[in-house]
DNA sequence: TGATTCTTGTGAACATTTTCACATTGATTC
DNA sequence: GAATCAATGTGAAAATGTTCACAAGAATCA
């Protein structure tokens, strides 16, 4: 039963599916059959009880004595996150970051496909990019929509990418994951993830910075 | 004062200032001398009461009935982030994501800065890549100390991603960044951050496949 | 100089998240 | 088929993180 209505979903209980289900990915290709959250929780280094809370707020998906169906629980995961399905992408922005991330395995692994590239150089206009070709942006608005696109995927340079992201929120996209470093303004009804790569950089700056101070590593 | 010495500091703390750093930034380009909490917490799409409370935890930088100096602040926030100074970094993997971050200015611009390339294949090995040229894995070791390297970004397959965290542990780098999806192990001892893109994609999912349940999409 | 205004810094209240602990339940063994 | 074992699911406690509310300090103005 993956439905469970009422309560509220922690935003890191969600980070921790994908965690989970990554864990039972790997669970799945060595040959498990079933799992215990203790197990579950070693592998994704959290502990236990957090792994069987996590799993309480979308249903009960264990057997007391036995564990949790590796299998099953990994599809239940993917349709809670709603990863049981393809998403159609398109990628704003074919520079550095934009066509790595085009030929990114992991993506397309989850269902996430990268099915159209804009960009507003002339000179990449039209030209084929890992066998998509890079479109003008300024026809995005009915190409996205031929193409069925719910999400976008920003990697333009910051100074345009709030013109980008307005103009992709103008033809109705509800969810956008930014890679520009700068912080962007959506409506409320529109769903924005940043990829903060110097971030990441900063955090570890800072533990290296205070190791003395901080006794526990504790990522 | 940046001194302030016990309290234990939140993980999400640190990256609501790296947040804030950014939005000094914009600040300080625009011309401004102080800046309330009010109007640092509305750029950061924070509360002022987190605001202050946050930047309470290092010490007070502000003046009643006035703000906060903004050139200051800055310089106090890299000063407590470790970024008043440059960090080196070695690179492993020169893929498309690897490639990518080479040129990533971002990086560069917040003193991060990648000095040496490595990769196991031959065809790659030796020639140059924006300036830096590849070296073989093989001989990191030696590379990395002469280069006096401390971090280390993982761009390589998730398949042998661990071998080679396992060897850069083994000559003592404290700190890594890692783009490949998967868990990582390391000692206690090693900094360990994950830059999960795959990850961001499915929150996003998930808050799309949710959407009427959720009254805030809150992030 | 005194009154007024503004905004910080902070203890305390509140809210959320994590951990604990154990009763419950299903599988397995003898 | 009763006894034993294992591990879930879940209230409740503990810990952690966020917001509130206001006293206190600093600048400005009259």
């Amino acid at each position: 039963m993956t439905a469970k209505p009422k309560k509220r979903i922690p935003e890191s209980a969600i980070r921790r599916l994908s965690l989970y289900l990554r864990v039972l990915l790997v669970l799945e290709k060595e040959g498990a059959d079933t799992v215990s959250s203790k197990e579950l929780a070693y592998r994704a280094k959290r502990t236990s009880a957090q792994v069987r809370q996590d799993l309480a707020l979308f249903g009960s998906f264990g057997t007391r004595g036995l564990g949790y169906p590796v299998r099953e629980l990994r599809a239940q995961i993917a349709a809670i996150l709603g990863i049981d399905r393809v998403w159609r992408m398109g990628l704003f922005g074919v520079g550095n970051i934009g066509s790595a991330l085009v030929s990114y395995k992991e993506f397309s692994r989850q269902g996430f496909q990268i099915v159209k590239l804009f960009d507003n150089d002339q000179r990449k206009i039209g030209s084929n990019h890992k066998g998509i070709v890079i479109s003008d942006i300024q026809n995005m608005e009915q190409e996205m929509k031929e193409a069925g696109i719910e999400m976008a995927i920003i990697a333009v340079p910051a100074t345009v990418a709030q013109y980008i992201v307005d103009d992709v929120v103008a033809i109705g996209i509800k969810a956008i994951l930014n890679f520009a470093p700068i912080n962007l303004k959506v409506p409320d009804d529109v769903y924005l993830r940043n990829e903060n790569m110097a971030m990441e950089l900063e955090y570890l700056s800072f533990a290296m910075v205070n190791k003395h101070t901080e006794k526990k590593p504790k990522f």
